[in-house]
Formats: structure tokens, C-alpha cells, sequence
DNA sequence: TTGATATTACGAATGTATTCGTACAATATG
DNA sequence: CATATTGTACGAATACATTCGTAATATCAA
């Protein structure tokens, strides 16, 4: 029973999975992920999961039913969190110019976005 | 010789005191490092990111001078398209909005923010 | 010159992440 | 029931990241 910490690399491609199909088996992970990797690997990581409290299962059936046990928002803040503590000093400026300046992002995106500041500064001004 | 890959947290940490202080000794960078990591482990880093090609170095004097080849922006672009490939479906608007959430950006840092954005739609409407 | 000090080189220990093989258990099918 | 199929548990191999000790080398100071 180790504590949570933030998922790796091949635990979030599996929570990826759980949270676009909700409660799985180990054979419809898999086979949502293609032959990124194998049926054992991915049983192997789900128990390591239970054990790092990501994931919870239901055992009533002999195929056991996985669910995330946390949310993709708080995994996504996360990850910002820590990227942003590691490499941006703590700035968020800096991080969204990088997001906006890597991924030439939509006018879509881009008014997306730009509702969510208006919304962050407190209304239009 | 390894492939020039994205750096390690330990090697971030090494990489963001040479983009602030410029070309360093390691004494110079163990210092301002505080008693984070040792003398040795510092070194040790720095030999694998000349392998990386993370770093350069001047072997001129005795203690060798080493400098970042690898640009704050670069690197900082580079964590950024990892992340939202691994976490965000790609999407930047959401990884915005976490940067937003997460980190109480100030409303300097709003301001700056939405200046970016303006820019990158072309100007203001 | 000689000893003290600073520096580099590098191996080794440790920890964590990733992957898979194999053994065993449960279930389905003829 | 016998056997094939599907599933779980878990150890082991491998790779990479991190840390530091020790040896060798260079420099400095008396």
C-alpha cells in the first residue's frame, strides 16, 4: 500500500483509457490501446495502480472491473503543478505562451480560451 | 553519445541554474543549488548531459566552464508539447485552464496572459 | 619539492518504471 | 468429467534515473 503520487507515463495512457470508457476490464483496456502494449503489462500496471490508490476494482465477476479513482481534472492540474514548479518557476504566463506559441491553436481554442480568462479575471471589463 | 533527449528533473534543475547564471563551474552551480544535491552528483549530471548534448563546456582552465545548449524556450516548448500529447489529448484550451486554476495567477499575470492571447488572434477585435 | 586542496572521471549502489513469462485459478464447452 | 479458454498473481529481467564514494589528476602554497 504505497501512497498516491502522480501517475507515470504508462499509467496515465491507462487512466486515459478509463476515463474515455469508464469501468473496464483488463481485455477492453488492451483493446482500446492497440498493441501499444500487452495484456500482463496491463494487468501489471493496474495492480500497481490499486496498490498507489489510482484506480478501485469490482471483483464480483471473475473478469475484474476497473474505475479511475481520480479524476482526470485533478490529474491534469497535477501535472500543470509540477510543470510548472520544475520548469516555469511557478509562472503560468510563461507556460501558457509555450501552450499557445507549441500547438498553433485553433481560433476555436483561441476563444476558448479566451473565455476562460475573462471568466478567471473576474467578468469583461 | 546518446540521443539529445528531454532532460530529467535532475538535469532541468541543473539546466535552469545555467540559464540564469549563464556558463558556471560546478562549484559555482552546486552553490547555488543549496545543499539539494552534492558536489560529485552535480558533476556526474553534467558528464551525462554533454553525452545528451544538454550542455556544452569549456576545458580552457582547470575547473571547466559549462554552458546550457539547449534554450529555456526550447526545453520549456518541448515539456509543454509532452504534456499536453500525454495528458491533454493535445488540446491546449484545457491545459490553459488548469494554469489558470491551479496556480491563483495574478492579475499581472492575467493582464500578460491576455495580451498573449490577443496577439495570437491577430490583434484585438 | 611536498603536502594540502580542488577538480575530474567513473564505477557502483539504490530506487523506480516498464515489460513480460509462467504458474495457478476460474469458467465455459463438448 | 476432461480439456480448452480466459483470467489473476507475481517474480524476474531490463532500462533508466539518481546519488555518492573513491581514485586519479591538477593546482596552489609554504
Amino acid at each position: 500500500m504505497s501512497k498516491r503520487r502522480t501517475p507515470t507515463d504508462a499509467e496515465l495512457a491507462i487512466l486515459r483509457v478509463l476515463w474515455m470508457r469508464g469501468p473496464s476490464t483488463v481485455r477492453e483496456i488492451t483493446s482500446t490501446m492497440g498493441r501499444e502494449r500487452g495484456y500482463t503489462t496491463v494487468l501489471k500496471f493496474l495492480q500497481i495502480m490499486i496498490d498507489k490508490r489510482l484506480v478501485r476494482r469490482n471483483e464480483s465477476k471473475q473478469a475484474h472491473v476497473y474505475r479511475a479513482a481520480v479524476s482526470e481534472n485533478q490529474t491534469q492540474r497535477q501535472l500543470v503543478r509540477d510543470l510548472l514548479a520544475r520548469a516555469f518557476d511557478g509562472s503560468p504566463s510563461r507556460l501558457v505562451m509555450q501552450a499557445l506559441a507549441t500547438s498553433k491553436a485553433s481560433p476555436e481554442e483561441l476563444a476558448e480560451i479566451e473565455a476562460l480568462l475573462t471568466k478567471a479575471r473576474g467578468g469583461p471589463r
